[in-house]
Parts: C-alpha cells; sequence; structure tokens
RNA sequence: GCGCCCGUAGCUCAGCUGGAUAGAGUACCGGCUUCCGAAGCCGGGUGUCACAGGUUCGAAUCCUGUCGGGCGCGCCA
C-alpha cells in the first residue's frame, strides 16, 4: 500500500516536470509515511512542502497541483490537503481487509520479506571469556545479538551467528591456576589463595572433578608450587606478579601435558556450561570459533607481518606497537609484548580480518559498553591491513542493572557473589528475561526490574502479549465445547462485514508488522517489535471487552474468528523472533 | 583532562532517521463480569522535551557549546 502510494506520487511529480510546471532537473526522494493521528488519514507525504522551494510557490499551492496530477485508485477514497501542506491519503475499510487473508495464508511466514536478500551478515555476540558463568550482563548481549540475528533472518539476510571463544591468553592461564589450586586444596594441601584468582564456587567444582578423576597424580608439595614466586598482593606485593610467577611454577611442574589437562578441564567445564546456559535460553550458534585456532593456524603472526611489511608496525622498548594513530587512534597500541608474547589485540586483528575474508557483506559485533573504546584501533587494524573497516558495525550494549525490591543488585565478578544468568532464569523465567532485555534499545542503560518481570499480572509487558495470544486460543476452544465450526473461507469473503472501529484498528496494525519488522531489522532495533506486540495486544484485549465473537451471526462470526486467528498469528510470529513462547493457556 | 553513551510526565521508557495538538506503561482515583479467561476493559492529568545558541517553511529529533549521570582511557583480557 505504501509503495504503492509512492509510485502514483512519483508519477505524479514526473507528469507536472513534463507539463512545465515542475523544474525538470530535481529528483524528489518521495516520502509516505503512517499518520500518527487517524485524523489525518491513514498515509501521508511531505513531498509538496519538500518540494515547495525548488517550484518556487507555496507548499499548499503544490500540493494542489500534485493532487490534480494523482491517478487515484486502488482503495484510495479522498486525499486532501492538510497542515502545512501535507498531503493526505484515506483508504477505504475494505483496503485492509485483505491483509486477514495474507496472513492466514502466509501462517508463520507473514512479516518475512526479502528486503535482505542475497546480504550475508555475520552477527557474534555474547563471546564472554570462558572463565567463569555467563551473569546478567551477558544475558542481555545474548537476548539482543540473538533477536537481531533472527529480524535479519526474517527479512532475507543469510545470517551467521558466531560464539568467539577466548581459550587462549592469560585469563584462561590465571583459571588454570585457580583451579590447579583448588585441587591441590582437596588433595588435602593448605595453600593461601591468590587475590587475582578466581574465587567463585566453580573453580572448587572443577577441581573436585580434577581431583576425583586424577586422584594425586598431579600433585605437587605446595612449597615447590610456591617457590620463587613474588609476594601476593595482601602480602605487600604485587597480585599481578604474584598470579604470574604461579602460572609459571604451576606449568613448569606439571609438564605440558598435564598443565593442558588442568587448562582444558577449567576451559571444558565452564564453555559446556556457557552453552548449556544460552541453549537452555533459547540462544543458539552456526559456529564457536577458537582463539586457539588462529594461534594454531599462524593467522595471528601473518597479519602481523602484513603489517610489518607494509610499514605499521615499530618497535618500542622492546616491544612491537601498531600505529594505530594513523587511522584515528587516540594512542599506538601494542601488539607483541616485551617478553614476546601476543597481546589479545593482536589476536582480535586476525580474528577480525578473518572475518572479513569469509566474504560477510556485513559483519556485527556485539560488545558490551565498557569495550568502546577499542572499536577505533580495531577499525584502524582493518584499515592498515587494506580492508574495508565500515564492514563492521560494533553494536555497543549498556549495562543492565537489577533492581530488587526498589534495591540495586550488586555485582562482583571477581568476589564472585555476581548475579548469574541461570539465576536470573530461575528467577523470572527465559521468557520474561528475553523480553526484558530487548525492551529497551542497546545504548539506553537498563533497569531491570526482578520483581516486574516475575509478576503474573499485568503490570508485567510478557504477560499481557502472552495473555492475548492464549485468549484467542481460548475463544476457539470455547467455540470448539460449543460444536460450532469455524468457515474460514466463508469468514474470508465476509470480511466486509468488519466494520467497528476496533476491528479497524486491528486491521491497520496487522498491516504494519512487516513494516515494524524491516525497520526493527536493518536498524537493530528489537524493542521496536516488543512495543509493537503490547500495542497490538492492546488493540485485541479492547476488542475483546467491546464485541463478543462467537455470535449467532454465523457470517459475522466466521470473519470475526479470521481477525483474532491472524491477530494470534501475528503475535505468535513476532515473540518466536525474540525467543519468547506464545503458549496456548496460562 | 580526553573519548563514547544517556538526559522527554512522580517512576520506567517510546517518539518511526526533520513534520501536524510530544505519547505508552506504571503509580493514584473512580467505574465495568447472569455472556468467548477480570492476567482484561473504560474514564480521570500531568511536561521550561536538561540549558543556551545555530541550521529552515518547521527541531524532542540535525550542528556547536554548557551543565548533570554512566562507562572507558594497561606491554589485562
Amino acid at each position: 500500500m505504501k509503495e504503492h502510494i509512492v509510485k502514483i506520487l512519483t508519477d505524479a511529480v514526473t507528469k507536472l516536470q513534463s507539463d512545465g510546471d515542475l523544474p525538470g532537473d530535481i529528483t524528489p526522494t518521495v516520502m509516505v509515511e503512517r499518520t500518527r493521528d487517524r485524523a489525518h488519514g491513514d498515509f501521508a507525504s511531505n513531498l509538496a512542502m519538500t518540494l515547495a522551494k525548488a517550484a518556487r510557490c507555496k507548499p499548499r499551492d503544490l500540493a494542489e497541483k500534485i493532487i490534480a496530477a494523482l491517478n487515484t485508485d486502488g482503495g484510495i477514497v479522498k486525499v486532501e490537503i492538510a497542515g502545512p501542506g501535507f498531503i493526505n491519503f484515506y483508504l477505504g475499510s475494505d483496503a485492509w481487509h485483505n491483509v486477514v487473508g495474507d496472513i492466514l495464508e502466509q501462517g508463520d511466514n507473514y512479516g518475512r520479506s526479502e528486503a535482505g536478500a542475497g546480504q550475508r551478515v555475520q552477527v557474534e555476540f555474547v563471546s564472554a571469556n570462558p572463565t567463569g558463568p555467563l551473569h546478567v550482563g551477558h544475558g542481555r548481549g545474548a537476548a539482543y545479538g540473538a533477536a537481531v540475528a533472527s529480524l535479519l533472518a526474517a527479512v532475507g539476510c543469510t545470517v551467521h551467528r558466531e560464539y568467539y571463544v577466548n581459550d587462549a591468553g592469560r585469563q584462561m592461564d590465571i583459571l588454570a591456576a585457580s583451579v590447579y589450586l583448588r585441587y591441590l586444596e582437596l588433595c588435602g594441601d593448605t595453600v593461601i589463595f591468590p587475590a587475582n584468582g578466581y574465587q567463585g564456587d566453580y573453580v572448587w567444582d572443577i577441581g573436585a572433578t580434577l581431583h576425583r578423576e586424577s586422584g594425586d597424580m598431579l600433585r605437587h608439595p605446595v612449597s615447590e608450587v610456591f617457590a620463587g614466586v613474588p609476594d601476593d598482593e595482601p602480602a605487600g606485593g604485587d597480585k599481578e606478579a604474584h598470579i604470574d610467577g604461579l602460572i609459571e611454577r604451576i606449568s613448569t611442574l606439571l609438564g605440558t601435558n598435564n598443565y593442558r589437562r588442568v587448562f582444558d578441564a577449567g576451559l571444558d567445564a565452564i564453555l559446556g556450561n556457557i552453552r548449556q546456559d544460552l541453549k537452555e535460553f533459547g540462544v543458539t550458534y552456526d559456529e564457536w570459533f577458537s582463539e586457539r585456532s588462529l594461534s594454531d593456524t599462524n593467522a595471528v603472526t601473518d597479519c602481523i607481518k602484513r603489517l610489518q611489511d607494509s610499514g605499521h608496525i615499530y618497535e618500542q622498548d622492546g616491544a612491537l606497537w601498531f600505529r594505530s594513530t594513523d587511522y584515528g587512534d587516540e594512542k599506538d597500541r601494542v601488539i607483541v609484548r616485551d617478553n614476546g608474547q601476543t597481546t589479545y589485540f593482536a589476536s582480535d586483528i586476525a580474528y577480525h580480518a578473518n572475518k572479513l575474508e569469509r566474504g560477510y557483506d556485513r559483519v556485527i559485533d556485539i560488545w558490551g559498553a565498557d569495550h568502546h573504546g577499542y572499536v577505533p584501533r580495531v577499525k584502524a587494524a582493518l584499515q592498515a591491513l587494506g580492508d574495508d573497516p565500515d564492514r563492521l558495525d560494533v553494536l555497543l550494549v549498556q549495562f543492565a542493572v537489577l533492581y530488587r525490591g526498589g534495591e540495586k543488585v550488586q555485582m562482583s565478578t571477581r568476589s564472585g557473589e555476581f548475579v548469574t544468568l541461570r539465576e536470573l532464569r530461575n528467577e523470572v523465567g527465559n521468557d520474561a528475561a528475553r523480553f526484558f532485555y530487548v525492551m529497551r534499545k542497546c545504548e539506553q542503560h537498563m533497569d531491570f526490574d526482578l520483581d516486574l518481570a516475575k509478576s503474573q499480572s499485568n503490570d508485567n509487558p510478557v504477560y499481557y502479549i502472552q495473555y492475548a495470544h492464549a485468549r484467542v486460543c481460548s475463544v476457539f476452544r470455547q467455540l470448539a465445547e460449543k460444536k460450532i465450526e469455524w468457515d474460514k473461507d466463508c469468514g474470508l469473503k465476509a470480511l466486509g462485514t468488519l466494520a467497528e472501529s476496533h476491528e479497524d484498528e486491528l486491521l491497520v496494525n496487522l498491516s504494519r508488522y512487516p513494516e515494524v519488522l524491516e525497520s526493527a531489522a536493518f536498524n537493530h532495533e528489537p524493542h521496536a517489535l516488543t512495543h509493537y506486540l503490547r500495542e497490538l495486544a492492546n488493540d485485541f484485549h479492547t476488542y475483546y471487552n467491546a464485541h463478543t465473537f462467537i455470535t449467532d451471526d454465523a457470517t459475522l462470526r466466521n470473519a470475526r474468528l479470521c481477525l483474532i486467528e491472524a491477530t494470534r498469528q501475528v503475535i505468535a510470529n513476532g515473540l518466536q523472533l525474540l525467543g519468547v513462547h506464545a503458549p496456548d493457556t496460562m
């Protein structure tokens, strides 16, 4: 419908140009929008106002000329000029009826489109270090990333969902050391746990599994483990030096194979836990990309060499620096430390170069907002490598702060007293968590009200929408109980009997759904869908209270049943994209 | 100090890439069930769109500055 109006307006301008009423050298962008207020018709265009200057006449006069040149057919019953020069289009109510047939025919596919067909998009999200369970901050990235990916797929993009597994690097070594020390304690030794170690209970669990499977086989005297290790911070030393020293001692004592065994015990347990957690949360991936695989294939050293050969690397203080300031970063960055180890950034350059090499049209990274300072250096590196940094979109997700009983819930990763995603899911349920996480646009700080999310009341938007769905199902159950058949074809032919204002409202909003999807997908804004669904549910509940669907008038009844079934279908489709269930009963 | 994000009703937030009288939910008050689920519906009122300039037919929306809040500025990941 919208496209149709754009077309006839474009034709009208062309006609005016050939008649000499408009300068021929302008190519207007014709914009048609849904009106906010239906008193202004169904669609409106600001065309006359944008062209007024070029045409050298008043917007309203120009609007009149445009309307005179307009070929109105196909459902448009009235066109009028309003306000400063808007052209408003009024559609006959029967113009909206087709949407019901479309929805019932297309079912689960209604709203999907080919707008993004041919575009290959990669969405990388969560990618939390496998050093501990996912916490509520990761949950937002998970729900948001999954929704963005689903939306893009719904508009025809070929979407690749990926999790980047940081299975290499110092953080993982710290985890391995933490696991080993807990293991020693379970062997009966007394150790002073490092301030910088991972303190969570899950580390005990991993140590226990290791102890159960290996017995004392990996045990070394505590005195040897701590021999020559610099003092920890509580003892007046440096906690970083302390933990690095411990890692060094432990890997030496254990040897390559046994160290790898401890390391992998931690990695496998935690990554397995993360995968399970996400799966239960309804978040799935096409690929779990291993950071370690980059070093195994020399991708990191190759990248460094490419940068060196192209003159973007220099040496200073024993380290290798990437001159990212050449591309707008605020300072240069180290990629190889003076101890010879490559930095995390070096892996990330290789990883992003790898992504672009894979040929995606767009690469989307979803990061926590605390990593925002990282964006310029990654883009700089891609540019230095001769890639197009604009193919990479980094979406920054702001923090979610939990509230319980009006009080902020405190979180701290290292001390182990964080709130995990699993705890959140257990408390409020997957549906509420998925929905609440995407209710706000990603750059908005989020207050996550736990009490609201788990309340089974009308305050809770998830329940409100799900209830609308269940209510439609309930109507059809009632129908079956009364042994009445729903004659769909009869109903579709009788849609003209739907003349109530509530029905009109519902029809218009149902027809908006594809537009909402497209805009939400390309703008990466799943919150637009949550708002839309709430409005649609509201339209339905209002309609439900105002009119009876199961009436004696069979023609009217069948038509109304078509309408509410279409509503149910759209709610189900929308919730499905958000990863929220559409229940038949509640 | 520099950089990114945010500032709209008492509270939580929309505002469709510059449009018409700035909207929802919640809270508060009152009403609606012999009938399809009251987890619902209807009615009742609130705004210096943080502030000051600028751009134009037109600004909550775009630009600049100021103020306030969050986050980030490692040879950590």
